[in-house]
DNA sequence: GTATATTTGCAACAATGTTGCAAAATCTAA
DNA sequence: TTAGATTTTGCAACATTGTTGCAAATATAC
């Protein structure tokens, strides 16, 4: 996990420090999303708060993670999978009423919304919720 | 909007406080969801920031609005106009890339993803990005 | 109008978002 | 491999929002 963590920081052009490579491997290892107390509970080391919010907007910004917004102000944090080919983005998450996991879903089958007469979409997010199977 | 607003509370057994009113007008009036400081703001008095908080609560309790997590944590709140006549609630929800204002959708035409082997849905959440009529 | 049940305002504290700045670490080029 | 330039870190500081307890004020029912 730590050299694919190297090897993605250095595909994004930053700089292999030890809280980026920590975090990077915190969210590589996790199943599920992750909030940004959960990551710093999974850190090896422990890292100043601003150090870890600094290092996630780094990530958001060269798209190697991603957030996921949950009811209720909570956010989420995914290692970014799926390549986005086209230019509408289209997001698609799963929350577990059962264990409040996250779970990035690949692009699901979709009839893009009719729109009010004027609006034009340039990407979808869709949370899906409900059991997973662990919950089940 | 007052009679409304007075009529909603009584609906929901929720007592007509001055809060509940001035916040509930505020919300009828919007045409867009809105933020909590954004509520503060357009109420015609000025109530403790806790009191606004818990009747915010109130009224998600009671369905009356409803909430949207926006991608960075940021919350908007909106009147419940939609009924949700299935078990399996949708609510879909337009947010304008200029000027950041969220509009309710009516449930759009929509095939359910297929969900990984032993996952179960019970609702979905869809906010699609773009821009609005008036920011095109 | 009075009694009971609710709601309010205030104090307080936790979590998160955000910035500035100097010290420390990283990276680049010689 | 090191010196210098560039980035990142830790810390202080402050804003916003989420959340609770409690006594005072208000609303509703009788």
């Amino acid at each position: 996990m730590i050299d694919e963590a190297n090897a993605l920081l250095g595909n994004k052009n930053l700089s292999r420090t030890p809280c980026r490579v920590d975090v990077l491997r915190t969210l590589l290892e996790s199943g599920s999303a992750l909030s940004e107390t959960e990551i710093r509970n999974k850190l090896s080391y422990t890292f100043d708060r601003t150090t870890i919010y600094r290092t996630l907007r780094s990530f958001l910004d060269q798209d190697v993670i991603h957030s996921i917004a949950l009811e209720g102000g909570d956010v989420r944090y995914a290692i970014t999978r799926h390549k986005h080919k086209s230019k509408e983005h289209f997001h698609a998450h799963f929350y577990c009423d059962g264990c409040n996991n996250v779970y990035c879903l690949p692009r699901p089958e979709f009839t893009p919304p009719v729109l009010p007469e004027g609006f034009a979409a340039s990407g979808y997010d869709l949370i899906i919720n409900g059991r997973c199977k662990s919950c089940n």
